[in-house]
DNA sequence: TAGATTGTTAATCGATTAACAATC
DNA sequence: TAGATTGTTAATCGATTAACAATC
């Protein structure tokens, strides 16, 4: 599907654009030019080509593109066509709030299952999912084919989770925790770091 | 404090620097080089130089850095030497998780209020706070001196908020909400778009 | 002082924008 | 065909890295 490293500036852009070309269809769009879609997007006609083609060619001269097939073909781009078994750790706040977040199914993320290492939470319902402790997490991954796991603890107790995660075979986190996890080359790590996005925030505020 | 505009790619670099010298600081390390700096956070010495020259120096030639100093400078750089208090929209499980962080209110935010327009969640406690009625926003926003707005509905209603919020002269949104607000030039809006987050990742793992 | 390390200029690299030939 | 718009190459811009003189 796709060449040789793409910059992670186009691939940050992919679900920008996915999000827009599902608004176009949900609208019975049919078809879009890079021109239409840089003055709804506020980015220029000529990135929205390059990004493109760094795919090869999903446009038709003369004509521009075809909405729906370019919304099926970045959503494969993404990954968004197989499905994801997910779980998280930690059923705080936070990880609560995650596993309610239902969206993310209709895109292929099914949460599989919900840790914890406090006995008050373990047995507690979350959404569907059942609080199960943490000796059960290597076994369940196995189980259940597991390729994302969520970190949504303290940063004290993330690094050793993403140790016994990574052992585990697992390649992707999605870590909320506030500390750089160091893996092996072969595992993704997605990092949000809430606080800092609220200091990026206060900067702004301050520099005005 | 800061001289004209630096560049975005800085500021959002500005966080981590925060953070690792903070850790630094609570380990009592006194000070510390730009290439020790660059070993430990992994970039080169040359982009912490050139990032902290943005500010003016902070260093003295032969010593390196004064790691309380840079902490305290890099704060005040963020603006977080002086409170903001914010408000969320929406008392959803995003919501309520946004509002139990308390780490937040160590670095002066402080949450002032919670709103939704939900009447079953209207009166309830959320931590400290109770769930408010979306009429008493504006004269929520004028009373306590709220700076931040943190948006966390659904993007349908996210609009209109926003825009509520801003004639009220908020100058900062924490966007949560799956949508890009069109917001006057002299408003910050600072996006976290978890779903992106989870395509990026999910991008990740299907090239490897 | 000699050694170390910053602050800053210059060189390189990569990403964005502009231009236009190819082609539907 | 003529007009429109892509795919792609070339030009520009900005960010990162390297180098080194200034100086503690």
């Amino acid at each position: 599907m796709q060449d040789k490293s793409i910059s992670q500036a186009v691939i940050g852009r992919l679900p920008r654009y996915y999000r827009y070309l599902g608004d176009l269809k949900d609208e019975g769009v049919e078809r879009i030019s890079s021109k239409e879609l840089s003055i709804l997007m506020k980015v220029t006609a000529s990135q929205i080509r390059q990004d493109f083609n760094n795919f090869g060619g999903f446009g038709q001269q003369g004509y521009g593109y075809n909405v729906s097939y370019l919304y099926e073909e970045i959503g494969k781009i993404l990954g968004l066509n197989e499905d994801h078994h997910l779980i998280i750790i930690g059923a705080g706040n936070l990880g609560r709030a995650l596993t309610n977040y239902s969206n993310f199914g209709n895109r292929g993320f099914i949460f599989e299952g919900i840790f914890d290492k406090s006995s008050e939470l373990i047995g507690k319902k979350v959404g569907l999912l059942t609080v199960k402790p943490m000796e059960e997490l290597e076994a369940f991954i196995e189980e259940h084919s597991i390729d994302i796991v969520v970190i949504a603890i303290p940063k004290t107790g993330a690094v050793s989770v993403a140790d016994r995660v990574v052992k585990c075979g697992i390649k992707a986190i999605w870590n909320f925790a506030h500390v750089d996890l160091l893996v092996p080359p072969d595992v993704v790590v997605e990092n949000v770091h809430l606080s800092d996005s609220l200091m990026k925030l206060s900067y702004m505020l301050t520099v005005r």
